[in-house]
RNA sequence: CGGAGUGUAGCUCAGCCUGGUAGAGCGCUGCUUUCGGGAGGCAGAGGCCGGAGGUUCGAAUCCUCUCACUCCGACCA
């Protein structure tokens, strides 16, 4: 992407709303745009950088056996009135009427409407187990929407929903799902620690809620330090085994909610944080199967209602907490994995032909290797190009300047570490493309 | 939902108390001088002062209503 014709429009100064930095952040590199209270516009960049977290959340509920499919966001009020929740859910959630005075309402979740729709095309126990997902934006007239993005009224989610023929089955899906979610958020290079959670109004009897620890946390945890060093994608435990002994291994180290917190129990190298919620999953039995009627038929011919979970995560709210876990003063460190683009190349001086063909050919070459690559080709002043490539928290800067190439090298730095080094230009090139 | 505020240029804000031709910095446009971490100069564009009523010869400014947004708290499957 050339610089000179992306929609990228980064503020100098911060909008005097935004409280938090991440908040801050995603508005002054051009990420979104606030258009009501808690409701954002994801501009160009913050939009990219959203569907690579999605991609992530997406590739990992497939590994785990999940399906995709897309409800809709609009949904009639009839079924939340066969689950009890119409009533129940409260002012939360946004209800709305059609043309015709038919009740309808814009979706906080779709436990109701993925019941309703299992239930009609599944009737035997040999097409259990099943787990589907979407990921679709959902709407929580919350009371009072803050911090940009990570508490919003609009947001966009992740959630699945499985059934299982038994509670034993049940737990084997849950437990794919814990592996699953341990295993997208190290895939975004944080780390996210589950801790066992209330399982509130929701009902049933267990559930975890995945932590990422940030300074600027909204919630107090607690948990072993042991947790630091945890690495799920080199443990690679085998996805189609029961995973008893890995969920154990997990589960057995102490972590917990300020909530859940036990002092008597905790260990004596406990760390004590700051943490942002970014997903939760439950198993909650027959809780909406039951009053919904999802029931199949048994191996003996008899009726069984089944047991389901749902498992969430707060995809647009992983983007805040990205930011909120990896910046510094002058902008994002996105981790390599979810960055808008892999490296930023930097032409120093946009009116030099030795530095215009340079940078050109640069361009071209990272491109035919399959790097996403922004490419500054305005005319501006050098300092303009380097405070906004720090903002925008690309990963590599690759700078070129007529100073470099009358030495025949070209500047490598990694926005991570600061870390510059002078290359020559084959040398650079081969770094960023492996 | 309680409490406290704020709406004036794209952004950050001044002007309001004490009514009298709409302001600054940054950003934007052109020229110029520059050019390795948000330089300088000159010239310019850009506003129904959130909206509606009222008081007044005259309202960004005073009064009433209204809408929007923000902050603190409570809330947050």
């Amino acid at each position: 992407m050339r610089m000179s014709s992306y929609f990228l429009p980064t503020l100098k100064e911060t909008p005097s709303e935004a409280q938090i930095v991440s908040h801050r952040l995603m508005l002054r590199a051009g990420m979104i745009r606030q258009t009501s209270a808690g409701i954002y516009a994801w501009l160009p960049l913050g939009w990219k950088v959203l569907q690579k977290v999605s991609q992530i959340v997406r590739e990992e509920q497939d590994r785990a056996g999940a399906q995709e499919l897309l409800m809709p966001t609009i949904q009639s009020a009839d079924l939340w009135k066969q689950s009890g929740r119409y009533e129940a859910y409260g002012k939360e959630m946004l209800r709305i009427t059609d043309r015709h005075d038919r009740e309808m309402l814009f979706g906080p979740t779709n436990e109701e409407m993925i019941t309703d729709i299992f239930k009609t095309f599944v009737k035997s126990y040999k097409d259990l187990p099943r787990n589907l997902y979407h990921i679709q934006w959902k709407f929580r007239d919350e009371v009072r929407p803050r911090f940009g993005v990570m508490r919003g009224r609009e947001f966009l989610m992740k959630d699945n929903y499985s059934f299982d023929l038994d509670a034993e089955g049940a737990r084997l899906s849950y437990r794919k799902m814990f592996l699953a979610y341990l295993r997208t958020f190290a895939r975004m290079g944080i780390k996210a620690i589950p801790m066992r959670a209330d399982t509130g109004p929701i009902g049933g009897d267990l559930s975890h809620e995945f932590i990422i620890l940030a300074d600027t946390g909204e919630s107090q945890v607690f948990c072993d330090k042991a947790w630091l060093d945890m690495d799920v994608l080199a443990d690679n435990p085998d996805a189609n085994g029961d995973l008893k002994d890995f969920f154990a291994k997990y589960t057995g180290i102490y972590a917990a909610t300020e909530e859940m917190h036990d002092a008597e129990k905790a260990p004596a190298d406990l760390v004590t944080a700051r943490g942002i919620e970014v997903g939760h999953i439950f198993y909650f039995g027959t809780k909406y199967s039951a009053p919904m009627g999802a029931v199949v038929t048994g191996p003996d011919g008899q009726p069984v209602t089944v047991e389901m979970g749902s498992y969430g995560i707060g995809v647009s709210r992983v983007v805040a907490a990205l930011i909120e876990a990896s910046h510094d003063d002058a902008g994002i460190i996105w981790p390599d994995q979810v960055a808008p683009f892999k490296v930023a190349l930097i032409n120093l001086k946009a009116d030099d032909e030795a530095c215009r063909s340079t940078c050109d050919g640069l361009y071209a070459r990272l491109q035919e290797a399959g790097v996403d690559v922004i490419y500054d080709d305005r005319n501006e002043r050098p300092g303009a190009k380097f405070a906004d490539m720090d903002l925008i928290g690309i990963p590599w800067q690759l700078t070129i300047g007529p100073r470099g190439l009358k030495a025949g090298t070209v500047e490598l730095k990694r926005r991570a570490t600061g870390e510059k080094l002078e290359l020559p230009l084959e040398e650079a090139l081969a770094k960023v493309t492996a």
